[in-house]
DNA sequence: ACAATAGTGTCTGTCAGACAATATTTC
DNA sequence: GAAATATTGTCTGACAGACACTATTGT
């Protein structure tokens, strides 16, 4: 630590933790993925999953590593959100957090955490008063990916591989909360250019016609974007 | 710090600090508030201006008196950017930053800081390689304020307190490095309900009919959003 | 055939970009 | 008046929203 190089003023220790807000469509509801917390404080009530930042990795490192701890799953989308930094936003001492968006598709189910005494995905409309400021992290998170959603290519973070516009639709009808028209949504998202590509396959499902399967493009941001509007 | 209560290998310390992208419209470029650093490592070369985040203080309100610090202004616009942590980015110990996007309009001089050399207003154009990963940082403050532009009433921080048209849209053809027609930016930007309030003065300058002068308005949201386009 | 879902074509209002025209100042 | 800048008006092409219509499956 260098000690004596500096004074210890000029650094007061802090404590770095990640806190991830892990979004799926499940259920015909947007869902975060939440844990009940088995340690004081907050002891019992649901919070993020999350965990501190270790001595050698960085901080992107650990809320990739906490993400594959609590889903399971690697290769998910994972970017930065925001940092929390109020002095008493734990009780127990000084720490900044460092909060991460991920999003995800339907997954089986939950892994429990080794701190935690239970994993779930919960409807983010369903959410009450989380230990911390999770909350308010909780809220952010979910704006930013309604947001994202308009100019960039992330509601496809939300399917598995291979999707059709009409589960593409679903997830972008879902996170907003609106009634999307299919056939100019489907004119939209087939006709920018890289956004989608068609694998060539079909779907075959109870009564109506197969539709075509797609994967994610290259392209990552929408432009024109896609605009939230009721219908 | 209740040692004793968790293992310390569960919060290893990390020094917090808070880094500036403060940027400003003169001299028909796009600067950035620089500080050359007086101590070392990186002994002279240039950064951006920041600090450590106190015991006491949040994150945020860390920012802020940095920000009045550097500038000797108030009431700047100020947004939390990213926050940046890799284990090596400052090699005497484990530092995580977090970045703060600053826009000023064109203030009389740099102050000093305390544990800066000089300050100084430069053209990001110009910048070469700053101290630790602060290349970095400034780039994405920059890449952020050109994007809020679009989508956002983030131009007008960059103004005095009354503007003209003319004048906010030579703001957008400096960030963006773009030209803009006149005819057609003054109907969108006037058009937009809120977007800017008359104030009822009107300039007068060399050659040219007076402009007439506007303030901020309520809307910090654009729908529709600016295009970047060429002219 | 009918229900259901997938996908295409057409119409229309709105808006951005191009640019002509007018207004108000200084020299 | 000429030059310069501000502001308004007009035209046109592109596109979003509404919605009729065609296509392809299961029952």
């Amino acid at each position: 630590m260098l000690r004596g190089v500096y004074a210890p003023s000029d650094f007061p220790p802090f404590a770095v933790t990640v806190d991830l807000v892990v979004l799926t469509v499940r259920a015909d509801a947007l869902c975060a993925l939440l844990v009940r917390r088995g340690e004081a404080p907050f002891l019992g009530r649901w919070a993020l999953p999350g965990g501190f930042v270790q001595v050698a990795e960085s901080v992107d490192a650990a809320a990739g590593r906490e993400l594959v701890e609590e889903t399971g799953v690697a290769g998910l989308h994972l970017e930065q959100l925001a940092t929390y930094g109020e002095p008493r936003r734990d009780p127990r001492m000084r720490v900044v957090s460092v909060a991460y968006l991920a999003l995800a598709p339907d997954l089986p189910v939950p892994v429990a955490g080794t701190d935690a005494a239970a994993a779930a995905w919960v409807p983010v409309s369903e959410v009450s008063s989380l230990a911390f400021d999770h909350s308010r992290i909780l809220a952010d998170g979910v704006e930013r990916a309604r947001a994202k959603l308009e100019y960039s290519s992330l509601g496809t973070a939300f399917c598995g591989g291979e999707f059709t516009v009409a589960e593409l639709r679903r997830v972008y009808e879902i996170v907003w909360g609106v009634g999307l028209d299919p056939r100019n949504f489907h004119r939209k998202v087939t006709g920018v250019e890289g956004f989608l590509v068609p694998t060539g396959g079909t779907t075959s499902r109870d009564g109506g016609r197969p539709a075509a399967l797609y994967r994610r493009g290259e392209v990552g941001v929408l432009s024109p974007p896609l605009v939230r509007s009721s219908a």
